[in-house]
DNA sequence: ACAGGCATACATACATGAATGTAAACTTGC
DNA sequence: GCAAGTTTACATTCATGTATGTATGCCTGT
């Protein structure tokens, strides 16, 4: 059945990309081959490659249907017309980023970044995942910085260490629950973390 | 140069899985392979086959040459003659654990644990990380519950929480610093966070 | 409006290379 | 002399990329 309509065309092309989530979730990326993903999607290589110019191409372009957590926190943090204080902004931000890693699409590829792919085979993602790690503490320093001003965060605090505090902890809160995700429910227990962290840096 | 003595193979042996950890660091663990291993040792498949039943094999015995931070921070609060109330023993603990981490072996392990692996192609190594982070979960969340009912631990934070939150710091910590080691100093951030939230967590 | 032509969207077949595991040969310690 | 280490050689598997085949959608000219 060759030579579909191009929505047709559309919609295989998004079907194997569902396809290669599911695959690469269950045996990881770098054991999983083009066959095994075409076959998952009832298609034959011929359509990835066609599609895509190889397994890394593809990679990508999985990765390009979601918003890294950082990213989303970045967006929402410089969002010009946010109403809120910087501690406040910040708290948001952060609980609005777990809210989005739980969605299905976003849960299983980043389950795949942080648990089922090797950064050496995609060295592009590593740097890019450096310069969005750095980006995001420059920009929560300043936030943390704006609130020692305004007298909101506790004198004895540093911004810097604020910063890598709640970048920590919000990385590993990721990489734990991804890890095992029936061990606990981070709907609850993301936001209490991040609720008992901001008001406990608070000026008291 | 065929058959060394008794000491000679034990030593290739060792720097079988010196090599190991180079390669595996380098390049990832997929997609290194046995070859490649067995030149950066001087020697040649052969050796490896010797030594090692597989590619899986040889990655298990370079593991248990370290031990895992969490295994050590267990370790140290499990102590019978820690001769430390609860918080203090968990804060001591953890420093000790970051502290380790930056030994040379240690360090490379972690990161091809963290960054240059696929859980998928060892499950047990999954399994086996999930019993440990229970473990010590439920050992962690003890402490506290001491250190409330000692009073020294703020009325307001669950010991639960309380546990995630070091938990998920001290995962992000290590995610995040095996990432880019370059980014900080970790022997001086990681003890300030440390010690900032045990400072933060005690009853005012 | 429709007939031809061309590009599209795949499937199939094939060539290649790389890694694996094993068997056999070889050399030396004990 | 036998078994421990180690090398070399070989067979097999498997994924990849490419080349080719092919039927159909789509468009253009009249």
């Amino acid at each position: 059945m060759p030579k579909r309509t191009k929505a047709e065309a559309e919609a295989t092309r998004e079907a194997l990309l569902d396809a290669a989530e599911v695959i690469f979730l269950e045996r990881g990326v770098s054991r999983t081959s083009l066959e095994q993903i075409a076959r998952q999607a009832g298609m034959t290589r011929g359509a990835v490659y066609w599609h895509f110019k190889n397994k890394a191409d593809l990679f990508h372009a999985m990765l390009e249907r979601v918003k890294t957590p950082l990213r989303q926190l970045l967006d929402d943090v410089e969002d010009p017309n946010c109403p809120y204080v910087p501690l406040e902004s910040l708290r948001r931000a952060t609980l609005h980023a777990i809210e989005r890693l739980q969605r299905p699409r976003s849960r299983r590829v980043h389950t795949i970044l942080f648990h089922r792919c090797e950064v050496a085979s995609d060295v592009d993602i590593q740097a890019l995942h450096e310069k969005l790690a750095s980006e995001c503490y420059d920009t929560m320093v300043e936030r943390f910085e704006q609130a020692r001003e305004r007298g909101t965060l506790a004198e004895s605090i540093s911004p810097e260490i604020a910063t890598r505090m709640l970048m920590s902890m919000f990385a590993g809160l990721m990489y734990d629950w991804l890890r095992d995700p029936e061990s606990y429910d981070i709907g609850d227990v993301g936001p209490r973390m991040i609720d008992t962290f901001f008001a406990r840096i608070v000026r008291q």
